[in-house]
DNA sequence: ATCTATTACGAAAACGGTTTCGTGTTGATA
DNA sequence: TATCAACACGAAACCGTTTTCGTAATAGAT
């Protein structure tokens, strides 16, 4: 096992100072060409590399970032993982993540932990039960430690920071808007509990694009759920009484659930009834039909948080200005509905 | 922007030294009573936190574990990651996540990004590029500086360390055996190229089944798919010419995706037809039918993995015994075939 | 009164770097 | 010959901890 090799190791081996070494490894102008080589050579042959460690205590710099979310096993937030990952790679920051599993105590550990120097900012997605709580002391307490945070999807108003969102309500309103304008009479709408702010937006979508139509809303049309679990009866009991000839689903596990339940009984999709489901995964691509989507850009959205973040953290200027980007979804159409 | 206190401002403040401040925090035994609490009520009052680096640096050990491995977007390296993220956050660890994205390069800088202090040990999982290639010299080098690390599920024989497989050639074994036990005479393989360790196995454990069976294997029931993108004629000119009466696949996305194309074509599934994928995801649960799959219980193998490895971080003894932990699959049966 | 043990604390080294500043040596200049 | 700048390097502080070791003060024993 041969052991890393230090700055005082070469110093040692070369009877120069500890400074000396550091300042050949980086050319400095102070040092001369003899000795530069000498030390350089040295560092290369024993595979010199300095410790990240010491270099972020020194520098108060970790080159780390966290994120922190509620779920890592679905698939938006594996693609904004994902365009986290690259970005920040990019700029030569590691992911550090972390998750709270909705819960609101994991969500505060988590960020406890890293926020005592392991990391230089956060990018995060709040848990379900912090949004119901409506408790954001830990993001309050970070903040005012000065270490900046990106809120990205699902984010609070109450916390001063950058933000990145996509227009769910936009998203809610096209994929709406396309039903009524392929002439569909009874638009559905499956839904989750509102305390989630983006299934909240959804539905406004929703709403906004029926009451502008000459359809206007029917509370009756909407289903919510009350929690992301799937109650398969409760959505079986919605269709058939409901009978609606279009659905509107804040997620794709509602909508391909529903789209087998209407198969069975045997109705024909897209022309008895349309579906558009929200997030373009797996599901929707692979599903039977394959699934009309407002699609969320996941992987875009984590580049632009990284982005906003890393930007904040090497920027000098201690300048209070957040902004909020707002990503517009696109409707990727497919099966499940009429061309 | 109140910014975060120390032990020297600690120790200014009460006019004390800061080995005293630091003994006072750890309850030390040398410390008076009086001058504990007085400490230890002023590190509550202005919130102290040790700074992790500090401690990082003086210890030797980070507290974080990296993992690296080939894609976030798929189902089971996601829940592996939830697995290892779990246990290790419950032993006081943080997990940095990097991709190689499939990419020998990219795996060996992310290796050495995090080998230089950042982290106490790997998990990992080999991209293709480096499975392809055969270069295992950077896993080497950790290896020899005494680094801990676990690989599992694309792992090679040719690294001495920690090992996690499910048996694959026994999950192909054992679909594949199902089959025959239903009497199904046509049983087809849809792999990828060999290089793949896992698609390896899997092929293994489908022969091994049939050429034990009075079936026998016809090598032109195997088709191989030259990479893991979807190269939907080749199914479709595979699947008429050699008109199966039951699919293995080695992933999900093959069988889901084949599904669609025998129905399209009238076959009933699972009569006709029956489906058996590998890889218990969502796709496999929200399918039309639902398929049956050979689960690789991936949160399972973090969870294993993660433990290996910290118990090796944390073990004194220097004993260089490296383990291979094998866990077994499981069929979960679903409707795409006879019960 | 002297010695010893205990208590309670501080100084300093260490972890592995970076960086500022001071200084001995050299050669050129006045 | 005295002065001085340039050069090349080292000492030391610093980042925030932990930990070892030394020691002043006090109390108890003889």
């Amino acid at each position: 096992m041969k052991t890393k090799i230090t700055l005082k190791d070469i110093a040692r081996e070369l009877e120069v100072s500890i400074s000396t070494v550091s300042k050949a490894l980086k050319n400095s102008e102070e040092i001369s060409r003899d000795t530069k080589e000498k030390v350089q050579a040295f560092a290369k042959l024993y595979n010199y590399k300095p410790n990240n460690i010491a270099i972020s205590l020194k520098n108060k710099r970790t080159k780390n970032i966290g994120v922190v979310i509620p779920d890592i096993v679905h698939h938006f937030f594996t693609t904004v993982i994902r365009g986290i990952e690259k970005y920040a790679n990019a700029r030569g920051y590691n992911v550090i993540v972390c998750l709270s599993e909705e819960s609101f105590d994991k969500e505060v550990i988590n960020m406890e932990m890293l926020a005592n120097g392991s990391i230089d900012g956060f990018i995060m997605s709040l848990s379900s039960e912090t949004q119901q709580k409506g408790d954001y002391n830990h993001l309050k307490e970070v903040t005012e430690q000065g270490i900046p945070v990106v809120l990205f999807d699902r984010i609070t108003n109450e916390i001063d920071c950058d933000k990145v969102v996509i227009d769910d309500e936009l998203g809610g309103y096209m994929a709406t808007k396309k039903f009524i304008e392929q002439g569909k009479k009874r638009i559905a709408l499956i839904s989750t509990d509102d305390y989630l702010s983006v299934s909240k937006a959804r539905s406004m979508g929703y709403h906004k694009a029926l009451s502008e139509s000459k359809l206007g809303v029917d509370e009756s049309m909407v289903l919510k759920m009350p929690s992301m679990e799937m109650d398969e009866n409760r959505i079986k009991e919605f269709l058939e009484a409901q009978k609606p000839d279009a659905v509107l689903c804040v997620n794709e596990i509602f909508a391909v659930y529903s789209m087998r339940l209407v198969q069975k009984s045997g109705l024909k999709i897209p022309d008895d009834i349309s579906f558009i489901g929200f997030t373009d995964g797996v599901l929707s691509k692979y599903a039977n039909p394959s699934l009309t989507v407002v699609a969320q850009h996941g992987e875009k959205m984590g580049e632009v948080s990284a982005k906003m973040l890393i930007d904040k953290i090497e920027s000098e200027e201690e300048e209070e200005t957040y902004q909020t980007k707002i990503l517009e979804p696109t409707l990727v159409i497919r099966e499940s509905i009429n061309h």
